[in-house]
DNA sequence: AATGAATGAGGGTTCATTCAT
DNA sequence: GATGAATGAACCCTCATTCAT
């Protein structure tokens, strides 16, 4: 790669990273192609040279996350460890990769793209589930509509609630508690 | 209320009903004070003599959730059931109000006002763990952030997965399954 | 009509002078909404309040054109005169009206709108051209369509040459002239 | 001319090529520098380093035209053929030209460069017109102002509009018919 | 000499909000 | 008090043109 297309590339990432930036923090409807130009110290019109249109530029942004987050997903599940490991592995990853791009779970019911990410990732607990249920970790008297569902909930309630992430962190009894809710629910074990 | 104030009111009334229709159906950010003021039959200047700003008309329709969670809320709590069947009830209401208003979650991030749907929620769930704990239907073991959040995660979930809340309705197998995973978690019953 | 109208309708009058005279001078294509804003004394705004897009301006200006032209071969149609008289009325109504409007003969081929102007005036002539040929004073011996075509090509090149246009005007040889043409062609009067 | 100048020389001729044939089918207004660039196969700054501007290269492109013409036409003048063997050869001229370059009559009262190709097709007929006076061909009862403007009107009608010239080529009889009025006039030879 | 990249100026359009009546 | 009309600011996007390499 020679000088011009360094500086092509240079351009090019620093406008998804100010996209990545704002869209994360304000959410891509928000965020406006100038506010990005602004941020990534170029002209509207280079985004455009670029991306081609918002849409792209939006497009180009869920898709990091996704690869991002297939990544980590998939180096995890053929870990050599327990399944509760696993899960809270995949949780934490979760919680990282939702707490870089802030993550808005997109609403159904409009014509926007699918939400890929969802599907993404429901793609990989899918895989999980079968694998618990084989092994004999998860319950198998439910369908696994409702454990995915299940599942989704949770990935969903950490990628919503910032907040929550948060103090997990910094208190892990708070995190353990939630893992442990997850696995034995709230009657806990018998 | 003479027949001006009442005329005024009966188009306040109005707008609050256009509001919510449009609001519920495609988000607060995608409906223009122009729709609503159409929908209304009044004109957009009328909107701005009763609410200010659509700032405040957004303000209006969300505390109109809260004021309809809450009242149903509060009955349930004093319902004289099972904690389990309070949970189902509290779980039917939250999933009738959301379906009736679309609820977006809002981010953090942004100068919206707090999200005051949620937290009135959270307050009312707090409420409700403590009952439960005290009468031995919840865990003790874990502390009230975590069950509120857990609990949070579940309605949240609901709230946003219009295609689960569906299938609840329609598949009473799924519906009693995600009961049944949140009170005993994914290990299942010992 | 109270005040309230009447101000619209200034304001929408004021749009379409506008919009009229620099289409006319410059043609749709280089007009942008900005210049009639400004020409109008009114903001772009206020254009898309009166007419939606650009686009209806441009229509709503071509179409003022063909009731114009409309309107003044009506008149001239039932004129008890003779044909000849009646053609030139016709031509001088023609000029006028494309002196007026600077008509752009719409290129065909592209996707705009059917060229309506030409349109309305095809219709009028090929009226014209019956009455003419069943008094006798139009050969007979030719196709309606090569008449047509031929009438066409006159009125074009009104309307596409304002220098000749000029000149008619202040040389009533030129006018009397290409008449004459149009009439016994280049061979002449036998 | 060395290698250097030879493919100077040919990326010129490949931009001339791509902006002809991209003019001539949706005119020089639809078509973008970048446009042209693709279809040559050139980067955008090799056309301003070649033509300084797209308004250079529109006149370029206009130029060819001109002399595309003018050379058809030099050589019809010299036909030894009858008057109207050579008016028809004329006419075809410049239906196959018309036809090529989809030729653009331009308006007047913008800051374009005065209308060059109608200019040279004037210049043509009225060398012609002229000849025919002298000949006895045409009628020297008008003056050659009117006559040059009747033969404008016939090469302006055909130009603009391609679905006569489509129904010309394929119909003999309005071809004919054209040429009979042109020459004889809606009255008809006595 | 040719290029890839970047850009300023401008295009049409929407929308929350204000103001004269 | 309600309205019709008007608006400024912003939005996404295009394009002729320039410049470093």
């Amino acid at each position: 790669m020679d000088g011009f297309e360094r500086r092509k590339e240079q351009s090019k990432e620093d406008i998804r990273r100010a996209a990545e930036e704002l869209f994360s923090k304000f959410g891509a409807d928000k965020v406006s192609v100038n506010d990005i130009a602004r941020k990534a110290g170029v002209s509207q019109a280079t985004i455009y040279n670029n991306f081609g249109s918002k849409d792209e530029l939006v497009h180009d942004y869920r898709k990091s996350i996704v690869s991002n987050i297939s990544g980590r997903f998939r180096e995890i599940l053929v870990w050599k460890k327990s399944y509760l490991e696993k899960f809270q592995g995949l949780l934490q990853s979760w919680i990282d990769v939702t707490d870089r791009y802030n993550i808005e779970i997109e609403r159904s019911g409009t014509k926007q793209s699918p939400d890929t990410i969802g599907q993404e990732i429901e793609n990989s607990f899918r895989e999980f589930i079968k694998e618990g249920k084989e092994q004999g970790n998860l319950r198998t008297d439910l369908s696994e509509e409702a454990l995915t569902a299940y599942i989704k909930f949770f990935q969903q309630g950490i990628a919503n609630n910032p907040e929550i992430r948060d103090r997990m962190r910094r208190d892990e009894k708070l995190s353990n508690g939630l893992l442990s809710l997850f696995i034995y629910g709230i009657r806990g074990q018998s």
